[in-house]
DNA sequence: CGTTGTTTACCAATCG
DNA sequence: CGATTGGTAAACAACG
């Protein structure tokens, strides 16, 4: 009520809620994690909107954190400074907003408990993320405080190989899905940025609403450059958020996939969440090879637009039967 | 203390 | 229309 000036149309509210913000916060991380802070930050950064009545913004988005399942807590290496824990996405969260709305899912998120009974038997994706973020702790203890990785890795190589990604799997929470289009980058990479483009989306079943909803133009991202499809001349909040996210806030690092190297398949090793014997620190030799959408069957703004008759001859259609098998997690109504 | 996280409650918008 | 989903407020515990 202080003020219903408007500054300008940034400040808007963007068609995205909570939830979609925050997985994509944490989907653009590096290591599919973050601490709430960051996704404050990554929102904030983004979104001028979101830059006034913090307060009331960042309780919904908390209660939305723990509220839903679809986000699951890490907990934090003791010798990482900060409060609070790390929030990851669920590996089986996947298709939440697939029918291209971003605003409303269709079904919420739900974690079936296993069986009540027999307690202590980590048959869930939470427990295995925990698990694993445990094991690198002791790791790290162990090893007399050695400099790991950035960070527990395990998020990221569990949503990629963990819970059952065979291969060819679209992801769900990218960043680019979510955010969608043509984004060019300074080093040549297209990125997917919000802005209407109507030609491009060939699958109408899939983004229905996006065309529609999103697609009146986005100034409400941060300068509307980004909106424009143009970078950021002065890259500005991004720079001084940390540095890490690209002018838009996509993660360079694991979509450009160069850690990884040619030779490595996308993620060798799947990781099966195994209750018995945690596959003690996997090693993973990079973070993630294929975070991006590269996947035609969902959509590839890039590529996959050239061949638009022959519907992906020799895709993967076989999107794995069941990803989440093991884990028990299911949409409910 | 402020931050983080959980929980309950209510309401509006939307879906089926 | 009822049911579901999302947004907001609020109270509260736990933590650093």
């Amino acid at each position: 009520m202080p003020r219903p000036g408007r500054n300008t149309y940034s400040d808007q509210k963007p068609p995205y809620s909570y939830i979609s913000l925050t997985a994509m916060a944490i989907q653009s991380s590096p290591e599919k994690m973050l601490p709430l802070s960051e996704i404050y930050k990554f929102i904030m950064d983004r979104f001028p909107y979101y830059r006034e009545n913090t307060q009331r913004w960042q309780n919904s988005l908390r209660h939305n954190l723990s509220f839903n399942d679809c986000f699951i807590k890490i907990p934090r290496r003791p010798d990482q400074p900060g409060k609070g824990s790390f929030w990851a996405l669920h590996p089986s969260c996947g298709d939440m907003f697939e029918n291209g709305s971003f605003l409303r899912r269709r079904k919420r998120f739900k974690v079936l408990k296993a069986d009540p009974l027999a307690p202590g038997k980590p048959a869930d994706a939470a427990q295995f993320l925990q698990q694993q973020a445990k094991l690198r702790l002791s790791a790290l203890a162990a090893s007399g405080g050695s400099p790991l990785p950035p960070l527990p890795a395990a998020a990221a190589a569990y949503s990629l190989g963990g819970v059952a990604q065979p291969s060819g799997f679209k992801h769900p929470f990218a960043i680019e899905n979510i955010i969608a289009r043509e984004y060019k980058m300074p080093g040549g990479l297209a990125f997917s940025a919000m802005q209407p483009v109507p030609a491009a989306y060939p699958l109408p079943n899939q983004l229905t609403t996006m065309g529609s909803s999103l697609g009146a133009g986005w100034p409400h991202v941060y300068g509307s450059a980004a909106a424009a499809g143009m970078i950021d001349p002065a890259a500005p909040i991004s720079m001084a958020g940390g540095g890490d996210y690209g002018a838009y806030g996509v993660p360079l690092k694991p979509l450009c996939h160069a850690a990884a190297g040619p030779t490595l398949p996308a993620i060798p090793v799947p990781i099966k969440p195994t209750p018995a014997a945690v596959p003690a620190l996997p090693a993973l030799p990079a973070p993630i090879p294929a975070l991006l959408s590269n996947s035609p069957p969902s959509l590839s703004p890039t590529s996959s637009q050239t061949a638009t008759s022959q519907s992906s001859p020799a895709t993967p259609s076989e999107t794995l039967t069941s990803p989440a098998s093991a884990l028990h997690s299911v949409a409910v109504h």
